[in-house]
DNA sequence: TCGACTGGTGCGCTCCGGGGC
DNA sequence: TGCCCCGGAGCGCACCAGTCG
C-alpha cells in the first residue's frame, strides 16, 4: 500500500494522531496548528514536529465545517477565454494576502454556468465571483439573495441586493477606440458586436453615441457577432463582401477581433493597409506580436482587486450587521493601447 | 440581510430543516438526497419539496467529511497555457460521468506547483492529476506516497510507486515534425528546445534522432528556449542573426513557436517562405487562423479521458486492496497537423 | 491574575443497527 | 419476510468553559 508515514493503516493522520504522538491534548494541537495562542514555544515546537514527524495536514473541509466562515471566495471562469484567465491571476493575487482562498468553476463545453454555480455553492463558498456572467439577470438576483454576488465585466441594476458590480466603462473604451480610428482619417467604421454577452450593450452604444458624435451617423453599421474566434470570421466574411468595405472594423472583444484578422487574412483582405481592426480586452491574445492588436485595454489588474475587495466588504459587513457598505457598482476607465492592427485608410 | 428562504435567520438551511419541515427523521432526509433506496416515492416526494421549499443545498464539504471517499480528482494546471485549458475541459468531461468531481488548482505569476498542490491535498482530493508538472522527480514520488499521482505529458520513471505517467510520445512527435520538414526538402532544421519542461528532452532527443536518420547530423542545431512566446521570441532573435539560417524551425510548443512567428514577422523573415515553423500540441492556439500553424498534434481528449481513467483505477484498486492494475504508463501516439507555416524551402 | 493546558460539544452529514407494520 | 422509517454514533476539527499551577 501507499501509505507512506506516521499512522499505521493507510489513513489520513489526523489531529488525534499528532496529539497522541506529541502527548497532548486535540485541543492543543489545534492551537498550534491554527497558531493561535495559548500554547508555550517549547509545547509549539514539539506538537509541530510529531505534526511533521507523521505527515500531518489539517482537513481544510473538515475546519471549514466546524468554523462558521469559510473564507472561500467562488470564482467562475471561462476557461478558453485569455481574459477570464487573466483576471483569474489577479484574483489569485489579490484574495490569498487577505487571507482568503479561491475556489475555480470553470464554464467550457459541457459544463454551463448553472453547474459551475452550483458545485462553487455546494462547496459552502462565502461569496461569489463570476467573471462575465451570462445568466438572467433574474437568475443573478435569485443567487445574489442567498450568498454575495459580485459580477465582473457585466453590467447589471446596480439595485439588487448583495449584488455588487466591477466593470470596465464600455461604452467610453468602445468611444475611445472610434475617436482613435477617426483621428486616423477612418469614417466608414463598422461595428462586430457582442450579442447578448456581457458588455456588449454598453460598447454597441459607446460605438453609436462616438459615430454619432463625430457626424457619422450615417455610417453606423453592427454587424452580429459573438464572444469567440468563429464568431468573428463569420462577421468578417460578411463584411468582406459588402459594398462599400468599412475601412475600419471595432470587434467586441480580442478573440473575436483575431478571428477577423484571419478571414481578412485568408481574403487577401491587408491589415492595417485595406481595414484597421481593434479588439477590447488586451488580453495576453492581442498582446502576442504576431498579432499585435490595436484593442481597448481593460485594467485587469485593478478588476481583480475590486472584485475580492467588494466580495470581502460584503462578508465582513454582514459580520456585523452593517448594511452601509453597499457600493453597488464600480465602474474603471478603459484605456486604449495602439498596436499594429490601425492605421489610417488609403 | 440577504436571508432569502425558509430557515428563520440567515443560516443556510440543512438536512434537520428540511426533516422538520417534511416530518420526517433527518436519515430519511439524507436517503432521498443521495438518491438512495430506501424511501418510498410519496415520501421522496414530500422530502424533495420540503428541499425546494426553503432552498436547501447539501453541503459537499460535510458530506464528504462524513462519507470516507471524496470522490475528487485534484487537478494542477497553468492557467495561462491553452494546452493545459484544453485538457482541463477534457477532465471535466472525462470525471462528471464517471461520478467524480475535479477540484482545480492554478500555477499562476505568484502562485507555484507547490502552493498548488497542498491547497488539493488540503481539500482531501483522492487522487492528483499534474498537467505538465515542473517538480523534481522526488517530490512527485514523494506525493505518490501520499496519494495517487498521474502526471499529464511530463515522462518520469515509471517505476515510482503510487505514480502513474499519461503522456504523448514526445520523441515519436518531433520525429515526425523533422520527417516532414524534409519531406519538403529542407535539411537545415533547427530546434528550439524546452530545456528542463516537461517533455523536452524527449522531443530534443526525437529530433536529434531523425536528423540523424536522414543524414543531417552535421545540421543538428538545439537552441535553448522554453515554453513561453517570450522563451520563442528570444531563440528566433538569435537563430535571425545564424548564418546560414536554418530554413526550417521545430519549437519546443505552440506558445513557443507563437514568440517565433513573432519575431520573424518583425524582422521581415517571412513564414513559410523564408522559413518554415512547426509547433507542438495543437492548443487552440495553434488553430488560430492567424497563426495556423503547422504542428504536432497530441490527443487532448484521450489524455485527458486516460488520465482520468487512471485515477480513477488506482483510487478502486486501493479500495479493494488489490495492486495488479499498476499500468504505470500510457504513451499515445502523436500526429502531424499540417497547417500553413511549412512550405519547401527556396 | 494569568498563561498553559484539557474535556466536551457540535458543525452537517452518512450510515449502521434496529423497530414497526 | 419484506419495505419504510428512526435513533444515534462519529467523520476531523474549532472553540468554549474550565482546571491547574
Amino acid at each position: 500500500m501507499s501509505a507512506s508515514s506516521g499512522v499505521p493503516d493507510g489513513r489520513r493522520p489526523t489531529l488525534a494522531d499528532v496529539a497522541a504522538r506529541a502527548g497532548v491534548s486535540t485541543a492543543l494541537v489545534s492551537i498550534v496548528m491554527r497558531e493561535a495562542k495559548g500554547a508555550s514555544a517549547a509545547t509549539r515546537e514539539r506538537v509541530l514536529q510529531a505534526a511533521r514527524d507523521i505527515g500531518y495536514r489539517p482537513d481544510a473541509r473538515a475546519r471549514l465545517l466546524r468554523s462558521q466562515r469559510s473564507r472561500l471566495l467562488g470564482v467562475q471562469f471561462g476557461l478558453q477565454h485569455p481574459f477570464h484567465t487573466d483576471l483569474v491571476e489577479g484574483l489569485y493575487a489579490a484574495a490569498e494576502p487577505a487571507g482568503y482562498q479561491i475556489a475555480l468553476s470553470a464554464v467550457a463545453a459541457g459544463r454551463g454556468e448553472q453547474r459551475a454555480v452550483e458545485t462553487l455553492l455546494d462547496d459552502r463558498c462565502e461569496a461569489l465571483i463570476l467573471l462575465g456572467p451570462q445568466a438572467p439577470a433574474a437568475r443573478l438576483a435569485e443567487l445574489a439573495g442567498q450568498v454575495p454576488v459580485v459580477s465582473v465585466a457585466r453590467r447589471l441594476r446596480p439595485s439588487i441586493p448583495g449584488l455588487e458590480v466591477v466593470r470596465t466603462a464600455d461604452d467610453k473604451g468602445a468611444r475611445q477606440a472610434v475617436d482613435h480610428l477617426v483621428e486616423l482619417g477612418h469614417r466608414d467604421i463598422a461595428h462586430i458586436d457582442g450579442g447578448r454577452a456581457p458588455g456588449a450593450a454598453d460598447r454597441r452604444r459607446g460605438y453609436r453615441t462616438a459615430m454619432n458624435r463625430h457626424g457619422l451617423a450615417e455610417h453606423i453599421r453592427i454587424v452580429p457577432g459573438g464572444l469567440t474566434e468563429e464568431d468573428g470570421a463569420d462577421a468578417a466574411r460578411a463584411l468582406s463582401a459588402d459594398r462599400p468595405r468599412p475601412t475600419a472594423v471595432l470587434a467586441f472583444n480580442d478573440r473575436c477581433a483575431t478571428g477577423v484578422l484571419d478571414v481578412f487574412l485568408r481574403c487577401g483582405i491587408a491589415v492595417p493597409d485595406d481595414i484597421s481592426v481593434v479588439g477590447f480586452d488586451d488580453s495576453h491574445l492581442a498582446r502576442l506580436a504576431h498579432i499585435d492588436l490595436t484593442t481597448v485595454g481593460q485594467d485587469i489588474p485593478r478588476l481583480a482587486q475590486l472584485a475580492v475587495g467588494r466580495a470581502i466588504a460584503r462578508l465582513e459587513a454582514d459580520e456585523t450587521a452593517d448594511e452601509t457598505v453597499a457600493v453597488g457598482e464600480q465602474v474603471i476607465a478603459p484605456h486604449l493601447v495602439v498596436r499594429s492592427t490601425t492605421a489610417p485608410p488609403r
